[in-house]
DNA sequence: GCATTAGTTAAGTAAGCACTTCAGTGTTTC
DNA sequence: GAAACACTGAAGTGCTTACTTAACTAATGC
């Protein structure tokens, strides 16, 4: 259920390449075949197989084949974890400055909106 | 105001590192020194450095020197900026779910879960 | 059945990364 | 003012990554 950070690890590492990331893009928009995939990118389809086999690994797309042509999409279940790890330390952060902001309103009362600059 | 590709690249390739995303565990829950985010690390502190130049040219981080010691803290925007970029890519796919099932639901009235292989 | 299409695999290469060690710099402590 | 502290920078090393080309397999189209 939780966050695997093995898994964690790969699904950040897959979406660190551009490349990958706009394939992933692409996918958010619909289903694509591997072509229609390579289509924008500027590489070769083998480079493109190579990335899609790591978004694959990393369990952000899953694909099937039928006939001749493999057709993948987004896994969002696995993107959702990537985002609640994000979400989790920015609120954790977000908290504490909250804490804080408590902390020096009641500490220093005559001073309540004195936190500019 | 968006994200720049660029930025967000560097944002996600920091954060592709575990060590890295260590830090920004660490930091998540308050502002610590090098040496602070070294200890629990397995490296010099020379690769911490590294490590930290990197998350702040990313802009996760930001870090100020006092006398000899570099505090360091976590950019909640930043991190709220690669939160986005994956949410409204996630979103975008659901919501691409739940048209096509309306479209479904409508279609085929009498056979909502008639998709059969 | 032969050419075309769509994908797959293997091997090789160049550049990038994550470290290390070591030799500094500026700050505090005694 | 010497020693300890907290960090900083440069150079080097080995591993990983992103790509390429080329040879191959399996559907489709005609």
């Amino acid at each position: 259920m939780l966050h695997d950070p093995a898994q964690l690890d790969l699904m950040f590492q897959a979406l660190a390449d551009p490349g990958r990331r706009r394939m992933v893009e692409r996918l958010s928009r619909g289903p694509a075949s591997v072509s229609e995939l390579a289509e924008p990118l500027d590489m070769s389809l083998s480079a493109v197989m190579q990335h899609l086999h790591l978004l694959e690994t990393s369990g952000l797309v899953v694909s099937e084949k039928i006939g001749r042509v493999r057709t993948c999409r987004i896994e969002p279940k696995a993107l959702g974890d990537v985002e609640r790890w994000i979400s989790e330390r920015r609120r954790s952060w977000e908290g504490r400055l909250d804490r804080l902001g408590d902390f020096l309103a009641e500490t220093a009362p005559g001073e309540e909106k004195g936190g500019k600059t």
